[in-house]
DNA sequence: CCGCCTATTGCTACCGGTGTCAACGGATGG
DNA sequence: CCATCCGTTGACACCGGTAGCAATAGGCGG
């Protein structure tokens, strides 16, 4: 490429060094070479619509043969506004929280943003301060919610003062459209109890989420409608409170069958507590689908590597992450977002597999 | 929010503006308070030692006043090095991910550092020019490469020739020791063999990882290292390559189960694989552990959340992101590091579960 | 009492962009 | 033929820090 300190007395070399170590071109580099100033190189850069076609095309010929990319710190600086989404989130189901990052990252891909994860707890006393600090220092381009923070008022209060864009990703709107995805997760709960009360049962149980999240709720909900659409209701003994976690699935199962009132069937409010709940329905020598039909929610990668494999609903939160990237961002990006991710909600989906069946006659009542 | 155009002659107000909308202390705000020029300022804040004792004090009195935190962007600005460090992957294994990710972040929560995530496709025909993107134009505190990319030997001269700090956890020492954590996964291997020998297994499959990855011909090699001390060899029918995938695992799972010689017993070169060799052993109507033994590799949730659950080896994925953490950034770290996440390396730890029983003598050969 | 050394501190120039606003040349309209 | 306007462009200050080096002030040995 560059052919220099081949000759012995660097021949009056130009005002860089002679053997400068390869330094990346800057934006004064560009105009130089182009024969402008810097600003008209910004307003290239930029894409201003000011600028002479010519002059664009001579300096977007220097741009490309020097390989120059504005420094984002620089412009971060000068602009008030860094080129860094966020993610935060608490309560890691970590399959959710790799999704939804992989979606975000399928869309800022190429655009010269960049994904800065934060967790954070919501029970800790100094989580607002280390959010407020985490938000206020780095000028975030964007800030993306995913469900487990997304109903926290103070949070988007913070947002919201700091100025910075956010998008809720959730169970329902919470927020303007503008700015919220949903996921109506009612829906697909209510598929889950029509296709449960389609086989047949009639004794189901439900293990819902703990009741600090709204998704529990709108989950127990769609499940209740399916029920009543069905013609059934809920027993109380059968309608259990857990944490979405393995271990909590497992209690709630083993206090099911450990009562005179078994279920046929459980709706748990995630595929967690349905690894858990079949665990427990195990430990009593029962069999999964052909005693008792299990159904879970969210068809995390647990549900197709259990065996039997877990009938469950589909909660596409990958896509949620491409939604709420391209709601946030939508200009700033380099190419189109795919009509798929412009819309502002998406629709879980029973996924029927082997872990429900038939109601068996002779078993429960 | 602004008022301005409200009175007509604004009232002759100091020179920051009447209203002015609640803005960030500056370093510059500092120093006037103190009464001293922003560069001592600049020096307290980077703990400078020729700073008068009295000076200091003073200066952070009126810092903890403003409540100011310099600004990481004019920061990285200035000091052409950004406060931000990296986790390039590949190969997303998302547990995996999910796990070195909390490890980073335990370490530099506090320290002002964020993690900025940046996965690649090393297939990708502009995998490097990506990545080299990404690092030049972030000038990265520092960047953790975990296993799925940390032998790629091109990443690693990139990084060097941006100057860009880094760490290689891998399961052999690649590099020199500095930068690097090393996760013995050959000790973990062997262990599961001894375990599997100590069973009274005879016939025993192996089915590992791509060979693109070290950490496959490791954790082979344990395995190989295992058997031989047990007075065992491996047949070269029940020797599998699978992709790491759970279908991969199925795959060779149906493969060794329609052959004529099968095993009483499969080694698998990870938790996934196993998940889909127990599968396919189901297919055929045996058991787990009573028929076939199975044994995994990584520990992921996975393996606890299967029935049975698996036997497998424990790999602690997220105190190595501790420690390359540690390694990484060791002086820029607010709170002293444990004495545990300042080791180089970490060893794996073979976890007995259900998977696995004694052999079964009326079976197999 | 003076020159030199050391401990502190400040001045000034950047880092690599953006924002404001004035300047400039040709086209237009009166 | 001149004032105005539009389309373009550049000069310059500034974003909030850091870096290099000079400046200042006592303290000390000679």
């Amino acid at each position: 490429m560059k052919k220099t300190t081949k000759l012995a007395p660097a021949p009056k070399a130009a005002l860089p060094a002679p053997n400068e170590p390869r330094r990346r071109p800057t934006i004064n580099d560009v105009a130089r070479l182009a024969n402008v100033s810097k600003k008209t190189v910004s307003r290239v850069i930029n894409q201003s619509p000011f600028v002479n076609k010519e002059t664009r095309e001579r300096i977007d010929a220097v741009i490309a043969e020097l390989g120059y990319a504005p420094d984002p710190v620089a412009r971060g600086l000068a602009s008030r506004r860094s080129y860094l989404v966020g993610l935060i989130y608490d309560n890691p189901n970590p399959q959710h929280v790799i999704d939804t990052q992989q979606g975000i990252l399928d869309i800022i891909r190429g655009s010269g943003l960049e994904l800065v994860v934060h967790p954070c707890n919501r029970r800790d006393k100094d989580f607002l301060p280390g959010v407020r600090g985490f938000i206020d220092r780095q000028k975030l381009a964007g800030v993306i919610l995913p469900s487990s923070v997304s109903e926290d008022e103070e949070l988007v209060a913070l947002l919201r003062d700091s100025d910075t864009p956010y998008v809720r990703i959730a169970s329902v709107l919470l927020d303007n459209e503008e700015n919220s995805i949903v996921t109506h997760d009612r829906e697909g709960a209510r598929q889950a109890a029509e296709h449960l009360a389609g086989l047949g049962h009639k004794t189901i149980a439900h293990v819902s989420g703990p009741d600090t999240f709204r998704s529990s709720h709108e989950r127990r909900a769609g499940f209740m409608e399916g029920l009543k659409a069905a013609g059934l209701s809920l027993d109380k003994k059968l309608d259990l409170r857990g944490a979405y976690t393995f271990q909590s699935g497992v209690d709630a199962g083993r206090k099911l069958m450990g009562q005179a009132m078994k279920p046929t069937a459980v709706f748990c409010g995630n595929d967690e507590m349905a690894a858990g709940v079949c665990q427990a329905i195990r430990e009593t020598g029962l069999d999964i689908a052909k005693d008792v039909s299990v159904v879970g929610f969210d068809d995390s990668p647990l549900a197709s590597r259990m065996w039997p494999a877990l009938t469950t609903v589909l909660l596409p939160v990958k896509a949620t992450g491409r939604m709420a990237s391209v709601r946030l961002l939508g200009d700033r990006l380099t190419k189109e977002p795919l009509e798929e991710d412009s819309h502002g909600e998406v629709h879980p989906r029973l996924v029927v597999r082997a872990s429900t069946g038939p109601v068996r006659p002779a078993y429960g009542a």
